[in-house]
DNA sequence: GCCAACGTTGGC
DNA sequence: GCCAACGTTGGC
């Protein structure tokens, strides 16, 4: 699955910061979800496709395009007793919680998930089913597609 | 290993 | 701030 959805707190750390990052580039800390955790330590490649997408805001949406930039390591911020995503269970010689790198290709205009709502080709969406809170998610090449034609520089 | 209680996510 | 959905925890 060369494609994938990362959702980001824009208050936390949003499309712009990402654009002002060294190298453009940032690890994907603080991913607390064993899920999501596999997704990124299992089955991720350099260079697959990143949907870099907002959420908790305002207006939620997809901000950028990115990809991913390494492969996978253990997260620092879990053996940081001052960080928020500290984890006392975690140890450096069993690290738990394990991230990739993911680097901007471009940001985008903003395309909202309520226009994501509106477009057949995207309604098996897995951020647009109901209850979904995962925070990385598989996204088919089908949607890929789609949504490269929604943010293509000259679409609206 | 079950499952109720609790905590978190995230759109609204 | 509300609350539905869902993941995790911990007592048994």
């Amino acid at each position: 699955m060369p494609y994938w959805l990362m959702k980001s707190e824009p208050d936390e750390f949003s499309i712009d910061d990402l654009v002002r990052a060294p190298k453009k580039t940032t690890p994907w800390f603080g991913v607390r979800n064993y899920q999501a955790r596999n997704y990124m330590r299992d089955a991720m490649r350099v260079g697959d496709g990143v949907l870099f997408y907002h959420s908790s805001c305002a207006v939620p949406g997809i901000a950028g395009l990115a990809e991913v930039a390494s492969t996978p390591y253990p997260d620092e911020t879990q053996f940081d007793p001052k960080s928020p995503y500290f984890d006392p269970k975690a140890a450096r010689e069993n690290p738990r919680w394990m991230l990739v790198d993911v680097k901007l290709a471009r940001k985008t205009r903003l395309l909202p998930l309520d226009e994501l709502r509106t477009h057949a080709a995207l309604a098996g969406m897995v951020i647009l089913k109901r209850g979904n809170r995962l925070s990385v998610t598989p996204v088919t090449a089908a949607e890929w597609k789609a949504i490269g034609r929604l943010l293509a520089p000259d679409a609206r």
